[in-house]
DNA sequence: TTGGCTGCAAATCTTTTGCAGTTCG
DNA sequence: CGAACTGCAAAAGATTTGCAGCCAA
């Protein structure tokens, strides 16, 4: 079995925990949903998270998918981010390291990195305001490498 | 005449000068949006502007706001953020410092700050993956001190 | 058993778009 | 004059909500 299933069973089992201490039931749709959330690794949409569970439990609604990520985020376990498009994306925040997001405005090219120092520095602003941190989300807008090259072509 | 307005003035001709390289046209609407949208200063939704606009000219429609909006980020004088909530916020990117935002996520209250540190930081990330960076935001979650106190009191 | 959950459809809300008339350049 | 712009209303898209039936605890 590979690594990742194991951190996406280690994960769920933490959400079902996390659920029944708040008195929020564990259903066979959440149980999907959850799953393929986790499993999906990269940040993705709830129209492209219904399709995955759809494809597991074709019963599955919008309305169910779309409650169960509030729910997640609610319980800290997702995160919306915000790529750029219509509609909200959403990642998980547990079961790999926090990374933030370089977004090409040309191609829409995304890049997910980590920087240690920047953390390092949001949590010193945080304490200096007196504030508690929860989560963040750092998106930086530019031109990647081949568009720049493109553009200057043309 | 304060202070504030002059840099408005400023600003509102740079983007009029921007305007008119690009062949796009000033109207008498766009003055009135462009002028509520730079002296209101703080972020505000498509909706609050509507509403500050149509105090000046009551004839102006939700679409002209939206389409002025675009118009301005494209152009790069404004700049879409998220605070939470349903609908988008935009902020002047012109005129005063660039901040990023620091949000209650009990009582809503949004902190602005600056910090050279980070981006610094951020462009060093960016030169590194060979972007060209254009802007960015940065938004952290957490609860503020009133909160903190009012929650451990419960 | 029973209150929370589900799917469906309808309702909301935000933002965009088509169109006919208006206006800037 | 002619292309770009405007307001309105309709459309489009995303997300939420009301409701009747279902099911985990």
């Amino acid at each position: 079995m590979p690594v990742a299933n194991e951190i996406v069973v280690q994960v769920q089992e933490r959400v079902r925990d996390e659920a029944k201490r708040r008195g929020v039931r564990w259903t066979s749709q959440r149980q999907v949903i959850v799953e393929q959330f986790l499993l999906a690794g990269e940040h993705l949409t709830a129209d492209e998270l219904l399709v995955r569970s759809k494809e597991v439990d074709p019963a599955i609604g919008a309305a169910t998918v779309y409650r169960t990520l509030n729910l997640l985020v609610e319980i800290g376990v997702a995160q919306r981010v915000r790529l750029g498009g219509g509609s909200a994306s959403f990642e998980p925040v547990l079961g790999r390291a926090h990374h933030d997001h370089l977004i090409c405005l040309a191609c829409g090219l995304v890049v997910e990195f980590e920087d240690e120092g920047i953390e390092k520095r949001q949590n010193a602003i945080a304490k200096k305001h007196g504030f508690v941190l929860r989560h963040h989300r750092l998106e930086m807008f530019g031109l990647c490498p081949k568009c720049q090259e493109r553009l200057a072509a043309e």
